[in-house]
Formats: C-alpha cells, structure tokens, sequence
DNA sequence: ATTTTACTTTACGTTAACGTCAACCTAATG
DNA sequence: CATTAGGTTGACGTTAACGTAAAGTAAAAT
C-alpha cells in the first residue's frame, strides 16, 4: 500500500474530533454547509472542512439556525461584483452585530447574576460549616 | 367604576409590550416558567411577572431551553437550607459559566470577522466608485 | 340588544435538527 | 472465506417551542 501522506480524514475521525455524530455531519451536508469530495461512495474531508465544521458549531453555540449559518457562509463565498449585493452584504453584517451585541450585554448581565448567586451560595455555606462548629 | 390604579396588566398587554405572542406567554405558564393570578377566568400579570418574562426572554437569546430558564429559577426560588443543595447549585451555575464564557469567545471572534468582511466591502465600493468616476 | 373585542381551553399542525433503525457495500483481518 | 469495522442511502421517529384553528365566555361599545 502507498504511503498515502495526506491530511485526509473520514466522516468518523471527524465526527470524533468534533464530538458530534456522523449523522450530524451528514444533515450540515444535506442542508448544503459541506462539501465534502468523495472518494467512491465514501466522503473524504479536507482541513477547510474541519473549519467549516468549527464555523459550524460556533454558529450554533450562538443560537443561529443552520440556514442563517449557510447565510453567512454565502457573504464569504460571494464574490462581490454588484454595489447593490455588497450592500445587502453590509446591511445582513449589521444585522449579525446588532444581534451579537445584545448578546453580549445579555451575558454580561447574567455572568454578573450568577456572580451573586454564586457568593450567596458561598455565604450559606460558610454559616452552616460556623454552627457545625460552634455545636 | 373605581379608579382601580394598579400596576396590573392583561396578557394581551403584555404581549404587545414584549412583542410575543399571547400563545407564548401562555406556553411559559403550562412550562411552569409564570404563575400568573386570575381574575375568574382571566390572567393578570403584576411587575414580578414582567421581570419573569424579561430573564426568560434574555434566557431564550442566549439559547438556553425553557427547561434550563426554569433551573435557573429554581436556583432563585429555593430556600437553600441543606448544604448538599447548595453544592448542587454551584454546580449548576459554573457549568452555565462556562457555557457563557464559550460564548463570550464566540462572539468576540465572530464579531471581528464581520469588521473584516465590513472592511472588505466597503474597499470594495471605494473601487467601484472611485472606477466609475475615473470613466 | 347585538355586535365587537379580548380573553379562555382544547387540540392538532409545524419546523428545525437531528436520532434511530434497516438494509446494503467494501476493505481489512483472523 | 467468513467476519468484523467502518462506511452508504433511505426513511421514519422525536423533541422543543410555539402557530393556528375551533368553539365558547364575558365585558364593552354601538
């Protein structure tokens, strides 16, 4: 067998690397945010696969839907020929920045509640260990 | 009729206010996430439920379940008496810590790929302008 | 008095994002 | 050569979070 140097890697290594299913992978496949070539019937995937994948998940982290994600992979893909589709791409950017920011005064604002939570917590439990003691 | 001035609100106000649906704010109550008094038949809503409605909603951005909104509340809601319960809590809010720092990467990250795509579009229209008017 | 208007419950429909078989292929291994 | 370990394509099932339609109630306005 030939040394087959390549950076190459099946449906299953990649679903372990990223933890998720093949099925998963499968599905962003269907839904057209992969590509994967084939090599017969089996799917070989490449290094920009997996950064697709990772742009993938951390889409989802972020609560997008598999089609706004495919949506923002069309703004990387387009090549910007016409004024007007460059500023329906600058209006859709916005849009995602508006939303990212909420986002990040929301977390913000619930990082800091768990903070309280959290100190609360700590407090209750340093009284208990205190009247442990004290018996 | 009395001038009954009270801080009260029906669920199609309240609706309105928050722009969702009726259907929503009722779905909320079957999960358990509202508790809202009635008055015969009718729903009432008081401020405590305003606030409610806010955390779920600002729950519901930062893509947690219904179900993990109605945890969170539960870590308000509970008299933390027994120090088994107070770890369990800890627990529970470093991992929506972690969660939330994830997501705090996520952003930052995605926010500065969309300057990048921004910056590009806007280079792109300076040519194009700046082409037009070299005609 | 009747027509709006806003509410109610019940119940079935819908969409996204996969999970979960089933039945098949195919390369490597004992 | 039979078996195991991966892969493949259907195709149907599942869950969350509501949407939507039907049928009834209750107060308010005309």
């Amino acid at each position: 067998m030939m040394s087959t140097v390549d950076d190459t890697i099946s449906i299953g290594e990649l679903a372990k690397e990223f933890d998720i299913t093949a099925r998963a992978i499968r599905f962003y496949e269907e839904q057209g945010l992969l590509h994967p070539i084939r090599n017969g019937q089996q799917r070989i995937y490449y290094a920009k696969d997996r950064i697709r994948l990772t742009l993938i998940l951390r889409g989802k982290r972020l609560g997008f839907s598999l089609a706004e994600i495919k949506n923002v992979f069309a703004l990387y893909d387009i090549n910007p020929n016409s004024t007007a589709q460059l500023e329906k791409m600058l209006i859709l950017t916005e849009q995602k920045r508006a939303i990212l920011e909420q986002q990040l005064t929301d977390i913000h604002t619930l990082l800091s509640e768990l903070n309280d939570v959290e100190m609360r917590c700590r407090e209750e439990l340093q009284g208990l260990s205190q009247s442990v003691i004290g018996e």
